[in-house]
DNA sequence: CGCCAGATTGACT
DNA sequence: GTCAATCTGGCGG
């Protein structure tokens, strides 16, 4: 298993968005490894995105300019919602992380999710970080490291064909290209859009 | 400290 | 399809 280097984040939030596509995210909770392939994506920017955070200014904006490859862990209509700070040097931008396929602790995500329903496990930002038991102590850690619990791990390469497009989603206000990004026919992508 | 919008979810018609 | 619970973060006072 490798774990994606530091360097992985230093590009373009919408370039890390799509390559993140075929990853895994790796919690270990307990001792145990809960994981699973990320399948849908987000690519937010700097202050020019009207649906970014870091147009607000604060700490989340501060933490969005800051190290690429640290987690950015913000709470919203009472959930915690998981993105990867990600830009070229310079920049600012983050990726949410929108939905997963379950892969390993299945019987443990259930149990923090109370569900039974595969499908409904982690097919939305709110639901994998409940899932994997993700909230705001994360924020600000590395996720390039083992040492905080949390990671992602190189998986396979989603080829170009079985990747697609679409906007945002929730936002009120949307950029004109679409910068959502997700496996084509994956069940666990969170919905269906355009 | 109060106000309030919001990158959601789940329950309900 | 609609809708509200519920809480964080930013900002004004």
């Amino acid at each position: 298993m490798i774990i994606l280097p530091q360097r992985f984040y230093q590009d373009r939030p919408d370039n890390v968005a799509r390559k993140l596509l075929g990853k895994i995210l790796v919690r270990i909770y307990i001792g145990q490894r809960l994981s699973g392939m990320i399948v849908e994506t987000e690519a937010y920017f700097g202050p020019e995105d009207p649906a970014s955070r870091a147009r607000r200014g604060g700490n989340l904006a501060r933490v969005m300019a800051s190290q690429p490859g640290i987690a950015l862990v913000y709470g919203i209509h009472r959930q915690w919602l998981l993105n990867v700070v990600a830009h070229p040097p310079g920049g600012v931008g983050a990726i949410l992380i929108r939905a997963i396929q379950p892969l390993e602790g299945i019987d443990v995500m259930k149990r923090l999710r109370k569900v039974n329903d595969l499908r409904q496990l982690t097919n939305g930002p709110g639901k994998l970080t409940r899932a994997l038991a993700v909230d705001k102590s994360f924020h600000g850690k590395p996720l390039y490291s083992k040492e905080t619990g949390l990671w992602i791990e190189d998986y396979m390469n989603v080829p170009v064909s079985k990747v697609a497009r679409s906007g945002r989603i929730g936002v009120t206000e949307d950029l004109e290209e679409p910068y959502r990004f997700y496996i084509v026919d994956n069940p666990f992508v969170s919905v269906k859009k355009r």
